[in-house]
DNA sequence: GCCAACGTTGGC
DNA sequence: GCCAACGTTGGC
């Protein structure tokens, strides 16, 4: 199979690039999604291999901080059979539990972080889908070429 | 803190 | 199955 692209939002409050390099292994499970389309790209779009853009939202400025790698397909997320966690689904079951995640593993810390305003700005990446107006979905597929670019942009 | 955009919920 | 109300996201 060929390798995807992707990119990941978190609010660095909560979850940032910098506790992901912290973590055993440099790897911890992307659990807690409850949106129907970020649950189908990890479920039926993510391999291990896979690369990931590392964007940190909600914060100033918003951006991409560096990338990691898919280390664990798509699992049950029990977070969501789980009535202490945030992310408790109370329609979810043992055996009909809707949610998945997976495990994302450190891979390069940007020498630069790279700006949701500078994305606008380069010549390329018009299409894609963070820039996009009231976008808010938190797993986003990248074309190899737009990843290309923000390789170059983080690295120089 | 504002508010536009969007997803989800629930009454009918 | 429609759609208004509501809650959340997330840039600014």
């Amino acid at each position: 199979m060929t390798k995807r692209y992707w990119l990941m939002k978190t609010e660095p409050d909560v979850f940032s690039f910098q506790d992901l390099q912290k973590r055993p292994g440099k790897k911890e499970h992307w659990d807690g999604v409850r949106n129907y389309q970020a649950r189908n790209f990890m479920r039926d779009g993510m391999s291990v291999g896979d690369e990931v853009l590392f964007y940190h939202s909600s914060c100033d400025p918003a951006g991409i901080a560096g990338t990691a790698s898919i280390a664990v397909a798509a699992q049950s997320d029990p977070t969501a059979l789980d009535p202490k966690s945030k992310y408790h689904d109370r329609k979810a079951s043992p055996d009909k539990n809707p949610w998945v995640m997976v495990d994302v593993k450190f891979l390069r810390e940007f020498k630069r972080f790279v700006t949701l305003k500078e994305l606008r700005e380069t010549p390329g990446l018009e299409n894609m889908v963070v820039i996009r107006r009231g976008m808010r979905l938190s797993i986003q597929p990248v074309q190899p070429e737009e990843f290309a670019i923000i390789l170059k942009l983080g690295e120089t």
